[in-house]
DNA sequence: TCAAGGCACAAAAACGATTTCGGAAACGAT
DNA sequence: ATCGTTTCCGAAATCGTTTTTGTGCCTTGA
């Protein structure tokens, strides 16, 4: 009973062509008021609204892009979207988003002809394209942005993240005093090991080079990526020495473990000990921590840009795009 | 240079008919295992992937879901998505999650034939389907599922409220004291606003007029829903009163901004003060704060099953599912 | 030996839109 | 009146699959 309407009932019921009706629904201009009257009529008579898979399979477009991300719900990945997603709603697009919410899902997204790459254009976050098609492919006709992570095959927006650490070193170094590092233990046999945390080090072990200052190797802790991890930290770095200390906590969720600890030492940070984070949480301005702030939402706008530019034109060069942190001076580290 | 490898190409190549690939690629077994072995030798060749648009349009499936959204981000709709996504993925199913993160967006997607309702069902979540569509309706062939909303015409998967309200008036009338409810004030012009507020406070009398305690008008305190509005409230109670009370906070964020301000004024909840909350945010429990606590995961998931079979099995009569909430009591109101 | 049935595959229709091509009618200029 | 030009619209091709129908050959059993 419920066949669905198509667009040759509303021809029928309108007496035109189905061409007449197609072209009235894509506002072509070549039909006469009175015909686009008698179309128009017949659609809301019939509740017509047209076959959208039919209609991408002719034309071969969505006006919507996939972002595959690792993960929702954290910070960095909301103001991503954000960031994307107004663009592309500028420009008439809409985003369709597909987290990686578990293994299964991982193994879905190999498959080349799954939902995602569905679209007119592809936004891989902190995803490495090799390790999450292993053997395979993005498909190739597929326009593809990379975001947050970088290579060589493609068009990708990241922060430099090497001069996120340099930052933070410069800054502390305006105080000489003890200095540690507190490192992230990344998993590489994952799709989402990014190894920014290294570059990061990598940054901020630059700027102490540059002042000749020199970072012991223990003075490098690592921990788990958590809460807990920051708290253990501040315990180690207690354990080895009073007084005076710089930190730089390679991301805030290890800074706000650090600050809690040592609040519980009775320590308030800001005074003997100063602490640079990364990423400029929520919370951040509310815990006064200092930290290396992203331009996200820019990193998202340019990397939706460049997605549609590559589905508008045909294609160019590859296009890297890096953009520059920003160090935010809150009281966890003034001099 | 570029035309994309088609079916026709392998079945070519093979020496066979393109009915032939066909079942070779969706797993037929009146094929040879000769013939089998020639055509995925020849999709290999040529690196073919099935034209996913072609195959949608002519099957009418996608294997794909799509949730509407307020936004994402918050542990509620993680939480809701993760188990959404999970028992979609157990049946092979895939999800396209579809954010209203800004006006523009919402008015994108009142067309009927906008990406989300290009796929073999629709998971509206928190939205009011008359409000979002306005005049229009959600494409009647869709198969739908609301959560966490009831509508007379849809499927729905809700938590009870009414119920939970209940649960913590019980619980706080264990020992008595002047009573406060700290409300929300919902703008009812949004696609968003959806009175569960008022219902927990509708539980909250109940219990208490079950014990025939009053609650007066002006203990019922409205203010925004924001930390903020916590605070405020907070002061708001202390002008009032000094000694003990009992306080429930219509959601976990209010109950935050409740206890800092306490605090703030030395005052510690769960001894004079006791407080309920509601959501059992990931910081609850760090915060010892007693709540409320909805199945969010399995309202997600059953969602998901209900739409599964709605898709499955021709059309049957609309079905409510209605969960329990669950108290979980901490330090912050431990008599 | 022959009819019946099964197997493996081919041929062709169908899905619902867009797009190309071309023709009739209307119009203006000569 | 004739000859372009527009303007408007219809016919038909087309996109890449799946699905239905058909067919030749091989087996089986009487």
């Amino acid at each position: 009973m419920n066949t669905r309407v198509s667009i040759q009932d509303v021809a029928q019921l309108a007496g035109v062509a189905v061409s007449t009706v197609s072209r009235v629904l894509n506002g072509y201009r070549d039909v006469s008021e009175e015909t686009r009257a008698k179309v128009q009529r017949a659609v809301e008579q019939l509740g017509y609204r047209p076959n959208q898979a039919a209609r991408t399979f002719r034309t071969g477009k969505t006006q919507s892009v996939s972002v595959i991300l690792p993960m929702i719900g954290t910070d960095f990945y909301n103001r991503l979207i954000n960031g994307i997603d107004q663009v592309l709603a500028l420009h008439d697009y809409d985003a369709g988003l597909f987290p990686l919410l578990s293994p299964r899902r991982l193994e879905r997204y190999r498959n080349p002809s799954a939902p995602p790459y569905n679209a007119d254009g592809l936004i891989l976050a902190s995803l490495n394209p090799d390790r999450l098609f292993e053997g395979g492919q993005i498909p190739a006709d597929l326009p593809t942005v990379l975001v947050d992570i970088a290579h060589t095959a493609y068009d990708s927006v990241t922060v430099d993240h090497i001069e996120g650490g340099y930052l933070a070193g410069k800054h502390l170094l305006e105080r000489p005093a003890p200095t540690f590092v507190v490192m992230i233990e990344e998993r590489f046999d994952t799709p989402f090991a990014s190894g920014v945390f290294r570059e990061r080090l990598k940054g901020f072990q630059r700027a102490l080079e540059e002042d000749s200052v020199k970072l012991p190797k223990d003075h490098v802790i690592t921990v788990e990526f958590s809460w807990d991890g920051g708290r253990l930290a501040a315990q180690e770095i207690l354990r080895r020495l009073e007084g005076p200390a710089n930190i730089f906590a390679t991301c805030d969720l290890l800074a706000q473990g650090l600050i809690d600890e040592f609040a519980h030492k009775g320590i308030k940070v800001g005074g003997e000990v100063r602490l640079v984070g990364y990423d400029d949480q929520p919370w951040a301005e509310a815990y006064g921590l200092s930290t290396v702030k992203q331009p996200i939402e820019s990193m998202g706008g340019l990397a939706a840009n460049l997605l549609l530019k590559r589905i508008k034109r045909p294609p160019a060069e590859v296009i890297h795009r890096v953009l520059s942190p920003r160090l935010v001076v809150r009281e966890s580290s003034r001099v």
